[in-house]
RNA sequence: GCUGAAGUGGUGGAACUGGUAGACACGCAGGACUUAAAAUCCUGUUCGCCCUAAAGCGAGUGCGGGUUCGAUUCCCGCCUUCAGUACCA
């Protein structure tokens, strides 16, 4: 039989279904190896060609590993919270588990299709009760736990509690709030239970605060830093605004060092951790106390919110370059800051209001499009330069964010370009303070050259002008050294029902956890998914769900991160109803060797992630300190959309009979399609017989009208076109026809016969009718054929257009790689014969490349490889067992299916391929005795010549120079110098 | 603006430490088989020039320079595309 891969593809996943062929079980006597991939959320639409094409990837290197004797951990599941199942609750009133489970049953089916070796045993759905239990296990965790700078990890809150009681706040190095209260002993043991449940909340490293949010009022959510784009939610395109909200968030920031430090231990995309490392925003600097110069003169006759201010009130900056200092010549608040009601003075009072104002009504996209212009006023106020007691005037500007630092800066305008404009604008100093800074244009940030103009550190460096600044800074009390993140911490609720419940009553306002034994706390039904009359999140709407039937519970849910940021954990152990996993487990299968994604990722799941694993290696349940060892983002696979052009017919008619016909309805009823490369001019092709034909048609329609002019216009409009009935860019014209109505008398302008259609790169969507969907390929060519053309297509981190017009080349393959273990007429015939050094050449040739390119990650390259393989062994005949058995192993991680079929007809047991070991690279099958030399002159290869390989360079030369056809290029010169590379090339410089 | 990645035939791409640019496919053209089509097989296919053909010549990896006997690969400058980020002090 021909190569049946309908039938093949069916028996073999139904036997590793029946089999679990892949089920893995701990296994200390062979290595382990951990191939994760990113879990889907399964959505309505189902898979496209871009989402398998990781999965494929990974499925090569779990199946090479396999053969290679390791213990291989491959599994898959479903990140299955999310908005759009809730979307589409709240319009059709369906719970949204009933649409995520048909929506795993339709992602399972597609999965299946492709012959994954996944442990299906493992499964993992973020949205069970079974896995939420932990997910808020670990919140409940990450509740009682602290950050303590001193030992540099989480603890448990009781060792804090100690603290206090024992040394209060002294000595105590913790990430906290800003608000701590400074403690003795005694004043901790007088504090009431609830005084001290405030107080500790403070600390926690996940908690309860008033933040200003991004809260998105079409979706009636609170979004995260990563879930906004340009002010606007990434899902659905909602706008987005700034409000303050009571809100859990997780205290990333307590991790910022480590998570920076963390990136250099893993073979992670550069880019990748390049994203991490801005995101995460480490700058090292200084805090500046700029003091408050006290309005003396002035205070008579000022109103009395003047006399408010004391000389105690001081204004901190952050700054990475205090050795700038003595250029400071003005300050600048963010509008929002918390001084400058106090400090404008009565004759600015009206200026600032009216800027403050302004500053407001610009939204978030406002203030992004226009980073060339600054703007700002003056609060009247001055304060006091504590290098040299400059008096320096303060502003307010709203280039300076309230939300970064301290909310506050130093304007050094020779430096820093938006306060050179600044300073431009509002004719400020500019003072120069390097001898070596140009700044006649522009700022000049330098930090060569000398100090002028700078007191005490004129005429030195930059490194130690630093140190001598902030070493008087801190004798003075006036400063220290500091380092700041631009991360934040992450808020860590939502306003929306299809997540996880936060473990969590209320008692007098204050958050406390539930009991333990008490978890899961399930989601409860509503009537309805959507927030309550008076501005509740869904769960409001929940009847009678009480804690202890008495207290509030926490009416948000987790965000989507939550299930995600520890679910490879979970794969360990997957069922175990006492632990997240398994001690033993978590100790043999440690970390995810392989994890491929999309770096879309990057900012969210890929550092929450880390976070929550530093954190539960912190309190000792996990024993790695980063989670993901290598990490591989596979490029985005973009739509290739096509184009028909349309143009239309031009009639006039004779005036006297226009009434009785209707023409813009046979216009539109026969629509002319013409050929991309004919839109311009498309005389002498088949215009002639369209046009007759229309026009026959016409006068039988209408036989009484005399027609004055009936003509195509020129031209056509590009119209999407589906690329399911386009093959390689001819269109499929009978299923245009029938594709729609409107289309069934349609007409074309050929170019040899054929309709060619327009192609352009786009996103993959339904819109664009370039949506190519992997069951209609695998119901064509097979799953063996798509994953390595999904392979075949490109290097796998590489954004490429999905197109399809290359998959023939790969089926054939597989139907010659098929043949060469058949006759003539396909019966299945190997012979044992000894191979001969040809054939056991292609094969080791083709072994170690294998071998190579999976290692690299390089497939398309091997499948390229496999070709020239299966083409050297067709020239050849071969059918011999001892190459062929290897081959069939070498291919099987690419061609799972089709090679575990081949495994079974040569005799060995089925399903056992899986497990083999993979074939062995034997270098003297390469070993050559000569090497056809390229003998190139100047640079230019003009012949070849072969030589043996253990001839000396200069008996080569001789033979090269002694040569008819090399003498002809020498034209007789003397050649100046001959390079002879031995096993390379021979190039003759004339 | 900043950060990162990438520019190679009609198309996807290959060339791993500087050593025969265009492997392997797709497409296209021609041919064989067939009543015909499909399938399959064979030949050609970077571009330009010359030519009946054989052969030959020249150019060529985004652009301009450089290093080298030799550069798709290394260095300098520029252009374009894609992704991320955005007043971060």
């Amino acid at each position: 039989m021909d190569y049946q891969f309908k039938s093949i593809e069916a028996k073999w996943q139904n036997f590793w279904a029946q089999n679990q062929t892949y089920k893995v079980e701990t296994d200390t006597t062979k290595p382990k190896y951990y191939v994760l991939d990113m879990f889907p959320y399964p959505s309505g639409a189902g898979l496209h060609v871009g989402h398998p094409l990781g999965y494929i990837a990974s499925d090569i290197f779990a199946r090479y590993k396999r053969l290679k004797g390791f213990n291989v951990l491959h599994p898959m599941g479903y990140d299955s919270f999310g908005l759009p199942a809730e979307q589409y609750a709240i319009q059709t009133g369906q719970h949204p588990a009933i649409t995520t489970e048909a929506n795993i049953k339709r992602y399972r089916e597609q999965l299946d299709n492709l012959g994954f070796s996944f442990d299906w045993s493992k499964e993992v759905r973020t949205s069970s009760p079974d896995y939420y239990k932990w997910t808020q296990w670990i919140f409940m965790q990450l509740f009682n736990a602290w950050y303590n700078k001193s030992t540099d990890k989480a603890e448990h809150i009781s060792t804090l509690i100690h603290h206090l009681e024992t040394q209060g706040t002294a000595n105590l190095n913790a990430v906290s709030d800003d608000d701590t209260q400074k403690l003795l002993p005694t004043d901790w043991a007088a504090f009431s239970e609830e005084e001290k449940q405030a107080e500790l909340l403070k600390y926690r490293l996940t908690f309860l605060k008033e933040s200003t949010v991004n809260w998105c009022p079409a979706l009636g959510t609170v979004l995260a830093n990563d879930e906004v784009k340009d002010g606007f939610s990434e899902r659905g395109g909602h706008p987005v605004e700034q409000k303050k909200m009571m809100q859990w968030s997780m205290r990333i920031t307590a991790y910022a060092e480590r998570l920076l430090q963390g990136l250099n231990d893993i073979d992670w995309p550069e880019p990748l951790k390049e994203m991490q490392r801005n995101w995460i925003g480490k700058s090292v600097g200084a805090m500046v106390k700029f003091s408050l110069e006290r309005p003396t003169s002035e205070v008579g006759s000022q109103d009395s919110s003047d006399l408010r201010l004391r000389t105690s009130d001081l204004i901190e900056v952050f700054t990475t370059r205090v050795d700038t200092i003595f250029g400071v010549s003005f300050l600048v608040l963010a509008p929002e800051h918390e001084l400058v009601a106090q400090i404008t003075t009565a004759a600015q009072k009206a200026e600032i209001e009216a800027y403050i104002a302004q500053t407001k009504k610009k939204s978030e996209l406002d203030r992004m499009a226009d980073t060339k212009t600054v703007s700002g006023a003056f609060t009247g106020a001055y304060a006091i330069n504590p290098v040299d007691g400059a008096r320096v005037p303060i502003w307010i500007a709203d280039y300076v964010l309230a939300g970064y630092g301290t909310g506050a800066v130093m304007a050094v305008p020779s430096g820093d370009q938006r306060d050179y404009l600044f300073a431009q604008q509002y004719n400020l100093p500019i003072i120069q303070i390097l001898d070596a800074q140009q700044m006649e244009n522009e700022a000049d940030p330098t930090k060569e050259g000398q100090y002028v103009n700078s007191g005490f550190i004129n005429g030195l460096n930059y490194k130690e002008a630093t140190a001598k600044v902030i070493a008087f800074l801190e004798q003075e009390g006036m400063g220290y050294a500091k380092i700041n993140y631009r991360m934040r911490d992450a808020i860590f609720g939502r306003q929306r029902y299809w997540g996880e419940p936060v473990p969590v009553y209320f008692k007098n306002g204050l958050p406390y956890l539930i009991d333990e034994s008490e978890l899961p706390l399930m989601l409860p039904e509503v009537d309805k998914y959507l927030p309550t009359e008076s501005g509740e999140p869904p769960l409001g709407r929940a009847k009678d769900w009480k804690y202890k039937d008495e207290y509030e519970y926490e009416l948000s849910t987790m965000p989507g991160w939550a299930g995600s940021s520890w679910y490879w954990y979970r794969y360990m152990d997957a069922k175990n109803e006492n632990a997240f996993a398994d001690k033993d487990k978590i100790a043999y299968w440690k970390d995810v060797d392989l994890y491929i994604g999309g770096s879309e990722h990057a900012t969210g799941h890929l550092l929450y992630s880390r976070f929550w694993n530093k954190f539960l290696k912190d309190l000792g349940y996990v024993t790695e300190e980063e989670p993901f060892k290598k990490l591989i983002n596979q490029g985005m696979i973009q739509g290739r959309s096509n184009f028909v052009y349309r143009t239309r017919l031009d009639i006039i008619l004779d005036l006297s009979n226009r009434d009785e016909v209707d023409l813009s309805s046979f216009v539109a009823n026969n629509p002319i399609f013409v050929s991309k490369n004919l839109i311009n001019n498309y005389q002498n092709y088949n215009e002639e017989n369209v046009l007759k034909r229309l026009r026959q048609k016409f006068e039988s329609a209408y036989p009484n009208v005399i027609i004055a002019k009936f003509e195509i216009r020129k031209g056509g409009a590009p119209i999407h076109v589906d690329v399911n009935i386009v093959e390689n860019d001819i269109l499929n014209i009978n299923e245009f026809k029938a594709s729609r109505d409107e289309y069934a008398n349609a007409e074309f302008i050929l170019e040899s016969g054929k309709y060619i259609c327009g192609a352009e790169v786009e996103k993959m969507s339904k819109s664009k009718f370039n949506v190519v969907n992997p069951d209609d390929l695998t119901e064509r060519y097979g799953a063996d054929t798509l994953r390595m053309y999904e392979m075949f297509l490109g290097p796998l981190e590489q954004s490429k257009p999905w197109n399809t017009n290359g998959i023939e080349g790969v089926f054939k393959f597989l139907r010659k790689f098929w043949k060469l273990f058949h006759d003539e007429a396909f019966n299945f015939v190997v012979s044992d014969e000894a191979p001969t050094k040809a054939e056991l050449k292609a094969l080791h040739k083709i072994i170690k490349k294998v071998e190579e390119d999976i290692e690299r990650f390089s497939f398309n390259t091997s499948v390229s490889c496999f070709m020239i393989a299966v083409n050297e062994l067709t020239d050849l005949k071969c059918n011999k067992r001892a190459i062929l058995q290897d081959l069939v192993l070498l291919l099987h991680p690419y061609a799972p299916h089709v090679t575990e079929e081949l495994w079974a007809l040569l005799g060995n047991a089925a399903g056992t391929i899986s497990y083999a070991s993979f074939p062995k690279f034997n270098p003297e099958y390469l070993v050559e005795n000569d090497f056809n030399y390229p003998i190139s002159v100047n640079g230019k290869t003009r012949t070849n010549l072969s030589f043996p390989l253990s001839m000396e360079a200069a008996d080569i030369e001789k033979e090269v120079l002694a040569n008819e056809a090399v003498q002809k290029y020498l034209e007789g010169k003397l050649p100046k110098k001959v390079i002879v590379v031995k096993g390379r090339i021979v190039n003759i410089v004339v």
